[in-house]
DNA sequence: CCTTTAAATTTACGCGCGTAAATTATAATT
DNA sequence: AATTATAATTTACGCGCGTAAATTTAAAGG
């Protein structure tokens, strides 16, 4: 078995007995041929070792199998982690995922798309930076790439938008902090990066005043994606100055939470919602440090499994039903809240 | 500009006032014309949008300019930021990086070698999973690809070697640890899945010995990559048996590391040097999460910004002489102490 | 069994580029 | 300016596959 070294369809053709063309088609989708034609095909390719040349393939197809995923950053485990569950439904369908890493630059961003304009992608996976994208390029390449935006939802382009209901889940855990405590502030970047962190400000602006209190932002400076940095720092200074309206801080998201955490904890700051803790301390998101934090960081979840699985199902639906979105859909999915340590 | 849109090199050619060899010699390696002829493609390159079908380019080389990069992991933030490193070496050599991480899973990682044959590399660099890997099928796409191994030593498979001095690393740290406190014990999991692993716990038995005093092993249960759940899980375990040699633990790797401190804030255990502390723990590698932990870690670092270049270039160098290694290269490169807070 | 319908085959062309060989033009050297 | 080395051009073919049209074969239905 395995034996002679097959170098093209033709020569696959000849030694499983059937057409050149009907093993094109059979590579093209395997179920475009008759059973018995499947099966006899199956049967050779397991006896000879081939596979067509993909170059030649992706050459003559008007459209490739390839679908590029971006993400803003994937040092970030939490987009490692749902460009990976996106890079499984990707291949479940059949196609190939390639995936691309922004590291939070906006021109490697437009880079990632040039790049993949080259390799005719039948469709791409995009988390964009956020407020540094450029937009009128990534437009640009909305109207030639049937394109799914998630995680950050961009004015109105792509497609499709699939992400994560900021305001639901920020109401959520505002709810539970102003339950069990005091009324939260809020800790957050200025100049935030990302959509996101706009809309849960609003939602905790209105979340507080429905409930009868006057919001606190804490709107530090900092830019760029070194978000822990940038907890710890601006962190140590808000908690050294006492200038705190609260004992409960409601960071913009975990990774901003982490680095006020080590911020408290070398300040010898006790964190937690027992006697004796003289802080509270939420965040945004469930990223996979969270567990591990000290305390354990009290957070809502993004359900990023589900986000992974309708963005992927979008597009897959919009790439073989070969028609653009006659409008534009946008899925939200809840956050459940995460009840640990620190809050 | 970039009015009329140029389909091919034929085209492109007539625009240009170039024969479509020439160009093709242009695109293949811009140096390899003169520098008359280049600038002459160049400014037709800015005047009009095109570039080449790269699947037509690759389907006529010999070799394409594609390089594989595959990590064991890319949910970690170290191999995500090597991986990075890697890519901009490679794209800087005017390759182009493709990458892709196993999941800590040795099926995906011989599907990433298959993946990868598919698009005929001109080299790859990869990260194997250690003790996991299929080294059967490593060794056999080596003979097909040249392929350099960095981060984990897996026989003599490979072109090259390039990683981090386990020795060197651990013996200083092990000496520093002894100097300024108890001797530590050695926190590890029983079976590690890394080679990198191995050699530190024998480097830790060594230095001990060497110093005169008896090594402690604490060779903990687990499987897998989830390196935080099992420092954790198995750090509760032993902090709350009592059964520690030592008031100083050295941890493998700072992933157990960030999971053992977790356990030590969790059970009331003061981490640190100064008085009232109950434990000092150190661990490897000088993950990007250390400087958040509570206490900030202790470590030792890896250059990976040397590692991440030396291998590239190695792989450079091997591609274009053309030639397979005559010898295999191994390189290592030392560690630095990184004092923080836990030790 | 014959008819209808679906699927496979044959034939032939094209995709966009690499590349080799022979020739001609250009640049460098004396 | 003549010679030589180097580079560009012309011509022509091939890579491995997609795909369309016409034809033949096989399956399904009554």
């Amino acid at each position: 078995m395995r034996e002679p070294k097959i170098k093209n369809m033709d020569e696959f053709a000849s030694v499983s007995g059937i057409s050149r063309p009907t093993i094109s088609k059979y590579f093209n989708d395997p179920d475009s041929v008759r059973k018995s034609t499947r099966t006899r095909i199956e049967r050779a390719l397991s006896e000879f070792d081939y596979r067509p040349n993909i170059y030649a393939m992706n050459q003559n197809r008007r459209l490739t199998k390839n679908i590029g995923i971006i993400v803003p950053y994937l040092a970030d485990p939490f987009f490692a982690a749902i460009a990976r569950k996106i890079e499984n439904f990707v291949i479940e369908a059949g196609f190939r995922p390639v995936l691309l890493g922004s590291h939070g630059n906006p021109a490697q961003e437009i880079g990632n798309l040039e790049n993949l304009r080259t390799i005719k992608p039948a469709g791409v996976l995009m988390a964009p930076l956020g407020r540094a994208s450029d937009k009128q390029a990534i437009a640009a390449f909305c109207d030639d790439v049937p394109t799914v935006l998630f995680d950050s939802h961009l004015d109105d382009l792509g497609e499709a938008f699939v992400g994560h209901n900021n305001v639901q889940a920020t109401a959520m855990i505002c709810d539970y902090l102003v339950r069990t405590g005091e009324p939260p502030v809020f800790f957050e970047m200025k100049t935030p990066t990302n959509p996101n962190a706009i809309r849960r400000r609003k939602t905790y602006c209105d979340t507080m005043t429905a409930l009868g209190f006057a919001p606190h932002l804490i709107q530090v400076d900092g830019e760029g994606w070194d978000f822990e940095e940038i907890g710890f720092r601006e962190g140590t200074r808000v908690l050294s100055d006492h200038t705190l309206q609260s004992n409960t801080v409601l960071c913009s998201n975990d990774r901003l939470a982490i680095g006020f955490l080590s911020a408290a904890y070398q300040l010898g700051l006790r964190v937690g919602l027992g006697d004796g803790c003289a802080l509270r301390v939420a965040g945004h998101d469930d990223h996979p440090f969270a567990r591990y934090t000290c305390p354990t960081l009290t957070t809502v979840s993004q359900d990023y499994t589900a986000i992974a699985k309708k963005s992927a199902e979008t597009l897959m639906h919009l790439i073989e039903s070969e028609t653009r979105a006659e409008s534009r859909i946008e899925t939200l999915f809840d956050g459940k809240l995460i009840m640990r340590g620190s809050a």
